[in-house]
DNA sequence: AGCACGCCGACT
DNA sequence: GTCGGCGTGCTC
């Protein structure tokens, strides 16, 4: 019997909200499960309950509970524990939590819904057929992949989370499946993080193959009704024992998890950026796997210098896999320097005459070749030949993108899209010029170099649906495409056995990048989309297009040297106070008004000054300042690895709450980014 | 974040 | 004379 249930609303407030519960309710709701309130003025809301009580607070009158939703909870106590976790961890309300947690249909709860009737029966067309797992996908494992299996066995023995440091085609993921398979024999669950869509095909085919209807996927792409029916099956004894899905994943109810598996756990899109919870999906399965005594395995060929660290200091154990399965020989990776072809007349827009013979070669062998550049649209920008008028974002503080297939120009900040002019606004000139290339115009210039080639470009542009990539895909491992042109999708674990040839067509955007970790994500970038030339019986060939060849980054991505790379960073992360050596957090100012922004990011640095010091940088504004007719101001607050970070945010919650209650600040936006990316 | 209340411009 | 612009105030 409890009185009073405290809940999450789906609302980015702090905090929880205590609710009365009516008599017929009090002894059959329980911690998990979804009730409708009222919230506010007159409207109903689904919230989830997450503490019965007795104690009735004082200063506020209490409304009651309208209906129960679930009879039975949909939410488990550590995932509710995991989520406010979140929420402490990543200075945000776990209401947003909440939200990103829960597919969208368990959010909105059922209209007419009445106490234990709202209650969906679970999937009956789900037939649960334990596949046998003797046979271990045909994988003997080499001597080299048996001495990491026992490695990481070794590791776990003493700590949680080991690091596997596997070049690309080492067979890291017959180490993964044999894994698997152990826990699952030990009746145990398996999470398998993977960062990106594209790879989730591949990888289930080959899972599926050997664990069968075990596995459920699980990524945004689906439906709401195959999200809900994961989730639901999650919560029964019919469990998936293997999950496959990118970071949301991290959401679903356990019931005996044993090992988390983070793949590619070096990728960027691991961090949500936004909207909040802006959460490290590879940090929280780390905090999932130690709070569900399950094991965690990480794995990458190029890792985060914050993992590599980790493993250095003894934090996580450290296994390295150095050899190639089956002897494939590592790409050669050949550097042509952008400036130099420009001055001998070389360059035919983004192609060196180099690139083009030996495109042209590789054609002629029935070879296929992958163009990586990392920009999607035709041009980044056009620009009047006569007066230099440049279309902009009326929102942004950007330069719209020409989309020439769409004869549109569009604003990859906001989504607005405007047609394309046909003379110059300001001036009447007929002659728009197109600055710079995108993966559409690059596809443009192949088609007029090797007409006879056949093409496809994968980008956010083409694979809007989730079958657009798998015709993408399918195609080209089929060899149906000839030459694959892209943007950073290209580079992610994608396993062909016919590309000979790779270009990266410009290793500058990458490098020119604003920021601490570009060289570390470059060299990661690159290693990667390397790795698909020359996988199986033919050493690859890797062409690397760069303004500034003679960068020490662009050595180390020549020799593969991770080491290098790792030392020569660190150095400057040290040197420079950032991470690994320091946490940060950014503290976001919006406003519809420059100067408001500018005024309340001084008083709001000048009072985190008071609080912290010296580790209070800025205030400044990022490399697009407005966004959504936001200005967009960041102070960055550094904080040495030992401080106790509990006080701190804290205190960073205060000054957001005080700077909020001034009226002419009411209206601004304010948020954290912890451990941004 | 919603949603309502509340004061100032161009329309039937 | 109204419809409606979004500023600001609140949500157990």
């Amino acid at each position: 019997m409890a009185r009073f249930a405290d809940v999450v609303l789906p609302v980015p407030l702090p905090g929880l909200f205590t609710y009365a519960l009516p008599d017929d309710m009090q002894t059959h709701v329980q911690a998990g499960c979804r009730v409708v309130v009222p919230f506010g003025n007159k409207k109903t809301t689904t919230a989830l309950v997450v503490r019965l009580h007795d104690t009735e607070p004082h200063d506020i009158t209490l409304k009651e509970v309208i209906s129960q939703v679930d009879a039975v909870p949909i939410v488990l106590d550590e995932q509710l524990s995991l989520w406010q976790w979140i929420a402490d961890f990543y200075m945000c309300a776990i209401g947003e939590v909440y939200k990103a947690a829960l597919p969208a249909p368990l959010k909105k709860g059922k209209k007419g819904a009445v106490a234990y009737e709202g209650v969906e029966p679970l999937p009956d067309e789900i037939s649960f057929t334990p596949a046998p797992i003797s046979s271990l996908g045909g994988g003997a494992l080499s001597p080299a992949q048996q001495t990491a299996l026992e490695a990481i066995h070794a590791v776990w023995h003493e700590r949680p989370v080991c690091l596997l440091h596997g070049v690309t085609s080492s067979g890291k993921t017959e180490i993964y499946i044999h894994l698997i398979a152990e826990a699952l024999r030990q009746g145990r669950q398996v999470l398998y993080l993977l960062p990106e869509i594209v790879l989730t095909t591949q990888l289930t085919d080959r899972l599926r193959a050997v664990f069968g209807e075990r596995l459920g996927v699980y990524h945004s792409k689906y439906s709401d009704r195959q999200r809900i029916d994961v989730w639901r099956r999650q919560l029964t004894d019919e469990a998936y024992d293997i999950i496959v899905g990118v970071r949301s994943s991290v959401f679903l109810p356990f019931k005996r998890l044993g090992l988390v598996i983070v793949d590619e756990e070096h990728d960027t899109s691991f961090k949500q950026q936004d909207p909040a919870p802006r959460y490290n999906a590879r940090n929280v399965a780390i905090m999932l796997a130690t709070r569900l005594k399950a094991q965690c395995l990480l794995g990458t060929a190029t890792p985060s210098l914050e993992s590599y660290y980790n493993a250095r200091m003894g934090k996580y154990g450290l296994v390295t896999l150095s050899e190639r399965y089956g002897q494939v020989k590592l790409p050669q990776v050949e550097v042509i320097d952008i400036q130099e072809m420009r001055h001998k007349r070389l360059m035919e827009g983004q192609f060196s005459s180099r690139l083009l013979e030996v495109m042209s070669a590789t054609l002629q062998e029935h070879r296929q070749v992958i163009l990586f550049q990392n920009r999607r649209g035709f041009s980044p920008q056009i620009e009047c030949h006569n007066c230099g008028w440049v279309p902009r974002c009326p929102h942004c503080d950007v330069a719209l993108t020409l989309h020439k297939r769409l004869q549109r120009m569009t604003c990859h900040y906001c989504g607005y899209a405007t047609a394309v002019p046909q003379v110059c606004p300001a001036c009447e000139e007929r002659e728009l010029r197109q600055i710079g290339f995108g993966t559409e115009r690059i596809e443009d210039d192949i088609h007029r170099h090797f007409p006879e080639a056949r093409v496809a470009r994968m980008d956010l542009d083409t694979t809007r649906t989730r079958n657009a990539y798998e015709g993408i895909l399918h195609d080209f491992a089929t060899g149906q495409t000839d030459i694959l042109v892209g943007t950073q999708m290209v580079t992610k674990g994608l396993d062909f056995d016919n590309v000979s040839l790779v270009a990266i067509l410009s290793a500058d955007t990458m490098l020119n990048q604003p920021d601490f970790r570009a060289y570390e994500h470059a060299f990661q970038m690159m290693s990667q989309v390397a790795g698909r030339a020359g996988r199986r019986d033919k050493q690859g060939l890797v062409l690397l297009q760069a303004r500034n060849a003679e960068l020490p980054i662009i050595g180390q991505v020549v020799s593969n040297d991770y080491e290098a790379m790792y030392s020569e960073q660190m150095l400057e992360r040290r040197q420079f106070a950032f991470p690994p050596f320091v946490r940060l957090i950014i503290m976001y100012i919006k406003h519809r008004s420059s100067t408001t922004a500018d005024m309340l990011a001084r008083d709001a640095t000048m009072m985190l000054r008071q609080a912290f010091g010296t580790r209070v940088l800025g205030p400044d504004e990022p490399p697009v300042a407005r966004v959504q007719s936001l200005f967009i101001r960041r102070i960055l607050l550094k904080f040495e690895l030992d401080i106790p970070l509990t006080a701190a945010r804290q205190a960073m919650h205060d000054v957001r709450s005080r700077l909020l209650e001034q009226k002419d600040y009411a209206s601004a936006h304010i948020y954290f980014d912890v451990d941004p990316m």
